[in-house]
DNA sequence: TCTTGTCGGATTGTTGAACAACTCTCTACG
DNA sequence: CGTAGAGAGTTGTTCAACAATCCGACAAGA
């Protein structure tokens, strides 16, 4: 048993090594490009002068293209390229309508989830106190990413690989409606609604959790809708 | 306005007339093939050989073989090549897990949807009767697309584009899970079930609609499990 | 001035061949 | 019995080329 706990270890990252094609190298590339605001909505990517830059044949890059539009983060307009994804208003409200659906069910249901054996809240707690951590020192791009993980760590409870990936790439396409906003502004609000969240869900008030859950996102939802509206520093970068 | 009244009208099938690039079409022969199970799960696909009958390149076999991927009925080993997916008993657990988080909750919610004008409960009352009716005349086909299109279109209900999306992807990725079985089996209790639900619906009770469809959802998850347990004839064929 | 038709450059869609990298199986060896 | 290695077959990636399509510009006509 313990002769070959090692192995168990290395065998979760096995999977790790072998995940190395090319496109995929690719698309980490350009995934971290768009959602880093390098490249801003609506740019068009041309194939034959990526390809160069980057060393890939077209058809390579073709690929990566495949795996970011499926993503959501890149659309493919036939014969007339791949473009950065801009998110609508509508698109928006889509977005928050699907992560309603999903976290407040999760939060819902989280009693129906038998404890196993490791304390399942941990991440939560921890993505907390980062942010709370981050918030002080006033670091917002941590706060950011702090939030994002709580949000993720928090579908996670369900135990679900299909809500963990929808919930990755909701989140994902959500960064892109982010791009010129400030971070103070996108995040700050949200640190001790987190703190409040995770209070309830340890005391095992579950639909205390879901209701605050669901006015939460509501805000949310109000609150990038009127700051997108507000700057529109980007229009002009056009 | 009323000039180019009917301009909004083409403005919506616009994008249906480019929808064809090659990689496409192939994609949706293979999408019949193996939701309609002439291609079990487990099967291998070889590039050259598909490559060859299918009369396209290997580059855009591939293209086509991301897309089933991303919509779940293919699995993509690298190195190793692509295969129909082989669903677990966790994925079905899975699966039904989501689907009971999204269907509920749009159910839940369907008051918020103020009417659009026209019926939004028309198409639901026609899968319905379809199902009715298929189930006299024995058609247990069509009974179980009466049935998926009674989900999807319980979904739509929302106006959610990303809702519809996921949908039909677990609605594609179950009907993997019903190979080997017969219609009859699968969709044959679900018709009356289908007939109650619509009913509460149009009563306005969606809490109790809710609840009448998590448990229908949660028998229906036993019933498919119970199903492959019973079943093997296809363990033979490999 | 505004619309329509046409042309050419640029980009994407698709192909086929070629080679490298990898997996799987079978065999031989310890 | 187990293991290392060779060989065959398949996938990963590249390249060059051509076809199909989009886009902007410019000219003709109302």
């Amino acid at each position: 048993m313990s002769d070959d706990g090692w192995l168990q270890g290395l065998a979760a990252g096995a999977a790790e090594l072998d995940r190395s094609s090319t496109a995929e190298r690719v698309a980490d590339v350009l995934r971290r490009r768009v959602t880093e605001g390098d490249l801003p909505p609506g740019t068009r990517l041309s194939e034959d002068q990526l390809a160069t830059v980057l060393r890939v044949s077209r058809n390579t890059l073709r690929e990566a293209f495949r795996l970011l539009g499926h993503e959501g983060l890149l659309v493919h307009r036939l014969h007339r390229g791949v473009f950065v994804t801009e998110l609508t208003d509508e698109d928006l409200v889509d977005i928050y309508r699907v992560r309603r659906a999903i976290e407040c069910d999760v939060v819902r249901r989280l009693g129906e989830v038998a404890g196993t054996g490791t304390d399942p809240l941990r991440e939560l707690r921890a993505d907390v106190e980062a942010g709370e951590a981050a918030l002080e020192r006033g670091d917002w791009s941590a706060v950011g990413t702090a939030n994002m993980h709580f949000h993720q760590h928090l579908v996670a409870l369900a135990g679900s690989r299909r809500l963990d990936e929808t919930t990755a790439r909701l989140l994902a396409e959500l960064r892109l409606a982010f791009q010129g906003a400030a971070p103070a502004q996108v995040h700050g609000p949200y640190v001790t609604r987190n703190r409040a969240l995770l209070d309830l869900i340890t005391a095992g008030r579950t639909e205390a959790a879901a209701v605050e859950l669901e006015e939460y996102l509501d805000v949310s939802l109000d609150h990038m809708t009127s700051l997108r509206h507000d700057e529109h520093r980007w229009d002009e970068a056009r």
